[in-house]
DNA sequence: CTGCATCCTGCAAATCATTTGCATCTGGGA
DNA sequence: TCCCAGATGCAAATGATTTGCAGGATGCAG
């Protein structure tokens, strides 16, 4: 660890998200190119409402949530849920299944990206002795931050 | 394991969840009594809609939201997030946090209890890293059940 | 380079889950 | 039994997400 979150696919080129999208048979349109720099630009998983709000309007509220959807059938990006009513997504690298977990603040939302997954294990003994296959988890953890701890 | 999982309330009586009612200083209403009852024979975490129903529509949902709310306030019900957006609850034993997680069938939705956690070290590990404190989880695992990967 | 069918988008209305205002009702202590 | 803080019903308000529809832009064909 300490260096840049595996997840995050390095700053990828505009254009070469472009080109993904194209090879999903989808068109490279204004709305979508600039929902994918918010998302590569901001940390963190973002709201749709976050999103539109890092485009200033230039396009609409439901544009962003049914390109959010595409993307995500896409497999391009990938959604998670914080707890709060809301969705998240972040931007996902080339062949990255972007299975990872986050520490949440619970006072002032603030997230941290955590890149372990301590389950395999757990989630193995958990399928056979269910029977259920292909097996996945959702994980998140929640806290109190340093910031928060001391106001 | 193979016993009766442990975070049921072994069909606590009403009267015993009318009294730890009172103790909270709140008061013992038809519809309070019917919602615990409802949430003591069913399995599994309730959604408000599924407790509504069960309920034969004898009070309101809103009267079913505000009542788990307040039951989850008093520490007598706990609150489950299964992915899509609805809330489920379930009734705690007496002095139980309830702690515990679910596999669920992405197809059918069938819930399994899971007893099992990880180990606390690994929780403890991510609050040291991050300075965070009181660092809690929420993990929910999901696959497809016997029945349906037949079907 | 231009035309065009198709896919997208904006806008507004519709859904869904959950919350809330308010007038009315009731549980349970006095 | 009386009284009133607290609870409920009903309906309207919220907030997130979806959808119908008519007009607009993309990208392949010509
Ligand atoms: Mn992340
Ligand atoms: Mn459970
Ligand atoms: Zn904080
Ligand atoms: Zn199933």
């Amino acid at each position: 660890m300490g260096d840049a979150h595996h997840h995050k696919p390095q700053l990828a080129g505009l254009g070469e998200l472009a080109a993904r999208l194209r090879n999903c048979a989808r068109r490279v349109t204004e709305p979508r190119r600039e929902i994918l720099r918010a998302l590569r630009d901001g940390a963190h998983p973002m709201s749709p409402k976050q999103v539109h709000q890092a485009l200033h309007d230039t396009c609409d509220l439901a544009t962003v949530y049914r390109s959010l959807h595409m993307l995500e059938a896409a497999g391009m990006v990938k959604r998670f849920d914080l707890g709060d009513g809301v969705r998240r997504f972040e931007l996902l690298g080339e062949g990255d299944d972007g299975h990872h977990h986050h520490l949440v603040c619970k006072r002032c939302d603030t997230v941290v990206e955590i890149d372990d997954c301590f389950t395999p294990a757990l989630e193995q003994r958990i399928a056979s002795r269910s029977g259920f296959a292909g097996v996945t988890h959702r994980l998140e953890f929640f806290g109190t931050c340093p910031a928060c701890q001391t106001a």
